[in-house]
DNA sequence: CAGGAGTTACGACAATTGTCGTAAAAAAAT
DNA sequence: ATTTTTTTACGACAATTGTCGTAACTCCTG
């Protein structure tokens, strides 16, 4: 499934993406690291929003609750991505891409691996 | 200045930046046929609330008023593709693109122009 | 000038978001 | 088993958003 969320969402999906299945103080942690200050039952909440509109499913393992998403993170990327370029950028993702860029000079690695890949793209 | 518009805001900024100035009625009728549909005060009232915000400058000539953006369309751009591209991929404009484009094959002069694109910043 | 038609101002409402505080429940420690 | 510490559950609140309805105001038009 598809889902949209919101920028607090967001930032638990992603932890969850990454050391999931979770509890909600290793998810806060995480979030604390990352340098946003924020309370731990502010996550909580955000936790249990996302698990009433069915993107996370919870489990009870031990008395703790772990949490997981339901949600596939590529879908919700390409969402996220895909609505940006079609509001703002009338369907162009190069004209997306060079906004994002701005003027900053692109790193050397990320020219490598683009170029790869359009070669690959314009090769089918 | 940047500015952050929410989506319905970002849609009466895109007409204003195609055809400033504009009364309400005409950007009214632009959103009315690029599809959604909306009441015209629902519109005016964004435009006020942009006013408000200091995002839009009116000007009253004959009786009617003709507003323009005080925001600049590439900051706001930018700001927008930026953000998502931290705060959903990690800083990665390509990653982001490639989300974007999704498994949709892209069209061929897309590539081209991203290929020339790319070459310009290889160069450098 | 009076009556409409079109414009603009103002406020209202429900839904969403970000953020907590506090209370209740569960687990751990003494 | 009683106290202490953790965890969870539940509101609560202010700000933002999207959407209108209605009232007020301006201008033509006859």
């Amino acid at each position: 499934m598809s889902f949209q969320p919101s920028e607090a969402e967001l930032e638990i999906l992603q932890v969850l993406w990454a050391i999931e299945p979770a509890s909600v103080r290793s998810i806060h942690e995480r979030i604390l690291e990352s340098g946003k200050d924020v309370g731990y039952t502010t996550v909580l909440k955000q936790i249990q929003r996302l698990t009433e509109k069915g993107a996370l499913d919870k489990e009870v393992v031990d008395g703790v609750h772990l949490y997981r998403s339901l949600v596939n993170e590529k879908d919700v990327k390409q969402e996220l991505a895909g609505k940006v370029m079609r509001t703002a950028f009338g369907g162009s993702a190069l004209q997306m891409m060079m906004h994002a860029l701005g003027q900053e000079k692109p790193d050397t690695a990320e020219l490598e691996e683009l170029k790869k890949w359009l070669d690959q793209q314009m090769k089918k």
